[in-house]
DNA sequence: TGAAAATATGTAAGCGCTTACATTTGTCTC
DNA sequence: GAGACAAATGTAAGCGCTTACATATTTTCA
C-alpha cells in the first residue's frame, strides 16, 4: 500500500485528472480556468466538459501556493455586534465579490492588542490586503505589513496629516458642524458621551470637533462635560444618567455615535425627561437604529455604503499593483430629526 | 538572472531559512510550530528565537496544501445588515478562535441561488467545514458537500425529521407558545407578518406554530391574515399598513421576527394607533432592537450566543473527525414586554 | 550492563497548482 | 513556397510546507 494514500482520502479530482480526461496538458487546463482567452475555443470546451464530468474544483492551497496570492482581502472592524460597520462591510463585500475576491472579516472588540493579533492572523491566513478602521495603531504594525508586502487601506477616517492610503471622512469637521447647530440653538451647557478616545482617532476627532465648535462660539472648550465609555446602548444610558445627575445639568448631550445616543434617549425617557423639550440628544453615523427610536435621532449621516464600495475598488487596485492612491475624503451630512431643539427657557 | 525570482519578490523568510538559522531540519521547525511538545525544550527555544529574529510567519497556501486543511470554517448567513445573526456569529467566532480556527462569513441575501454560490465559493476557498442556517436547500448541495468531504452543521432550526447534524430551536413550538399567549388574552383576529416562507424553513415553521395555536384555541387556522415579505423594517411597516387597512382589522399582529415587528410598531404609531391598547404586536428573536423601541417589544428570546458557541464546538469536533453529532435542540423563552395586551373591548 | 522502549531529530517525498520557457502549428507576406 | 511571425499548447520546475518513515540518542529496567 502506497504510504501516501491515507485510508480516509477523498481522492478528489485534480488538475492532472482533468488534463488526462480532456487529453491536454495541465497547463492548458490551468489556462482554461484562469485566462480562458489564451485557449482555443474547441479545446476550452473539451476541458470544461471534463471539469464538469469529474466535478473538479481547484485546490485552494495549491493555487495560493503557486500563484502567490489568495484572492482574499481582510477587514478588521471594532465590532460586529452593532450595525455601525455592517452597512459599509456589506457594500465592501459586494464590491469585492465583483472582482472575485473573498472577504475575511475579523473584529477587535475595540482592543488594540486584539486588533494586532487579528492583523497577524489575517496576514497569516494569506490576506492579500487589509482594510482597517482608523489610523491609530502601533507603528510596528504598519512596519510589519509593509515588510510582508501587504497593502493597507485605512477607512472611517480622513486625516490630511497621514500620507497612507485612506478613505473616510473628516470626523472632526463633521462633528463640529453638528455641534455648531446645537450651539446655534442656544445651548450653553453641553454634555458629551464618547467612545474611549484611547487608541480611537475617530472618537478623539469627534471630541475635538465639539471643542472646536464651543471655542468658535466663545465658550470654554474645557468646560465640556465629557464621559468616555465603550460603545453600547446600556453604556450610553448609564452615562446619560450621570450627566443628568450633574448639578448644572446639560441641556444638550452630544453622543459620539448613534448607539450611545439611543442609550441616552432611553435613559432620558426613564428619568421622565422629555426629548427634546427637556434635553436634546444627538448621535453620529445615521444607522438604522437612529430612525427607529421615537423621536428619531438627530445625527450625522455617514456615507457608509459609498465608503465600503470605494474601499473595495481601491484595495483591488492596490493588490493589482496600482500603487498607493491618495487619501479620499467623503462628505458627511447633518441630519436634523426629532431629538434636537432649542433649550427651554 | 534566475527566472524564478521576479523583481518584485519580497523574499520573505521560509521554513528552510529558519531551519538553517537554528541549525535544525525543516521538520523540527515545523514541529515546533505545530506540535511543540514533540520537540525538546532547548531546541524549541533555539528555533523560536530564529523565528523571531527572521520575522518568520508560515505561508498559508503551502501549509494548507501540505496539511490538507486550512483551519478555516465558513458560515453563510442570510444577511449581515441587521442584527439577527450578529450575536450568534460573534459568539461562534470567539469560540472558533479558541481553537485557532478562522471564520469566513458570507451572506446570501435570503436567495437560495446566492447561497448555493456562496457555499461553492467557501468550499473552493478551502473551508474545512460549514455552518448553514436552516435545513431547507437543494439536496444537490448536501450531496456536493458530502462528496467534497466537508462537514456541515445546520443551525437556527431543529427538526427531528432531519437526521443531519444541527443545533437550533423548535421554531414551530416557540412561535406556538407565543401565539398561545396572544390568544389567551382574548385576541380573535390575528394578523401575521412573516418572512418569505419559500426556501426558509424557520419562517415556515413559525407560521405553522401560529396556526397550531389557532387550532388549539378552536379558531380556523386558515383564516390567519398572513403577509409574507422580506425582512426589513420598512417592509414590516408596509405590511402593517396593509393589515390595518383590512375591513376586520386584526387586534394582534404576530411578526416573524423583531425587525418586522419594529417596522410594524413604527407604522402603528404613524397611523395613530396606540400599542398595545389599539393593537398588539409581537416579535421573535429578542435582538437588541426589541428593547430599544417604546414600548419594548414582546418577543421570543432565542439563545443566540449559546447557539453560536455550541455550534463552534460541534464543528471543530466534526473537523477533528468526531463523526456526526445528533441534532441539538435549545430552549427559547417567551419574553413578555410592552407590546402585547388584551384587546380593548 | 545491555537490550528494549521511548524520545528526539533528520530525510525527502509529495501536496496540486501556476507559469517561464520551449515547441508545435497555423497564418501571412512577398 | 520560404521565411517571419503569431497563436496554441506542452514541459517541467518550483511554490513552502507537512509528515511517514528512518535514524540517532536517551531512558528504563530486568
Amino acid at each position: 500500500m502506497n504510504r501516501r494514500v491515507p485510508d480516509n482520502a477523498l481522492n478528489l479530482p485534480t488538475l492532472a485528472d482533468v488534463a488526462r480526461a480532456a487529453g491536454v496538458s495541465t497547463a492548458t487546463v490551468s489556462r482554461c480556468l484562469n485566462s480562458p482567452s489564451q485557449v482555443q475555443e474547441s479545446t476550452r470546451e473539451r476541458v470544461l466538459a471534463a471539469v464538469m464530468a469529474l466535478g473538479y474544483s481547484p485546490n485552494f492551497g495549491a493555487r495560493a501556493l503557486a500563484a502567490r496570492r489568495t484572492g482574499t482581502i481582510g477587514a478588521i472592524i471594532p465590532t460586529m455586534e452593532n450595525a455601525i460597520f455592517a452597512r459599509a462591510i456589506q457594500a465592501f463585500q459586494e464590491e469585492l465579490h465583483l472582482s472575485g475576491v473573498t472577504l475575511l472579516v475579523a473584529s477587535s472588540s475595540y482592543s488594540p492588542q486584539n486588533e494586532a493579533d487579528q492583523i497577524r492572523t489575517l496576514v497569516a491566513r494569506g490576506a492579500d490586503a487589509l482594510l482597517l478602521i482608523g489610523h491609530d495603531r502601533d507603528p510596528g504594525i504598519y512596519a510589519f505589513l509593509e515588510q510582508r508586502g501587504v497593502p493597507v487601506l485605512v477607512s472611517w477616517a480622513f486625516d490630511p496629516a497621514q500620507a497612507r492610503p485612506a478613505i473616510g471622512f473628516d470626523n472632526r469637521r463633521a462633528m463640529a458642524a453638528l455641534a455648531k447647530e446645537v450651539l446655534r440653538l442656544g445651548h450653553q451647557r453641553v454634555g458629551m458621551i464618547s467612545a474611549l478616545a484611547e487608541g480611537n482617532d475617530r472618537a478623539r476627532d469627534r471630541i475635538s470637533g465639539v471643542r472646536d465648535a464651543l471655542r468658535d462660539h466663545g465658550l470654554d472648550p474645557t468646560a465640556l462635560h465629557l464621559i468616555e465609555i465603550p460603545y453600547s446602548i446600556a453604556n450610553g444610558a448609564e452615562a446619560m444618567a450621570k450627566l443628568m445627575a450633574l448639578p448644572a445639568r446639560p441641556t444638550a448631550v452630544i453622543c459620539g455615535n448613534d448607539v450611545l445616543a439611543v442609550g441616552a434617549l432611553q435613559m432620558a425617557r426613564k428619568l421622565g425627561l422629555r426629548v427634546p423639550a427637556d434635553v436634546s440628544i444627538t448621535g453620529f453615523d445615521d444607522i438604522e437604529l437612529a430612525t427607529v427610536v421615537d423621536p428619531a435621532l438627530t445625527t450625522v449621516h455617514v456615507p457608509h455604503r459609498e465608503m465600503g464600495r470605494e474601499a473595495a475598488r481601491l484595495l483591488v487596485a492596490m493588490v493589482g499593483g496600482a500603487g498607493s492612491p491618495p487619501p479620499v475624503c467623503l462628505e458627511t451630512e447633518f441630519c436634523p430629526r426629532g431629538t434636537l431643539a432649542a433649550p427651554s427657557a
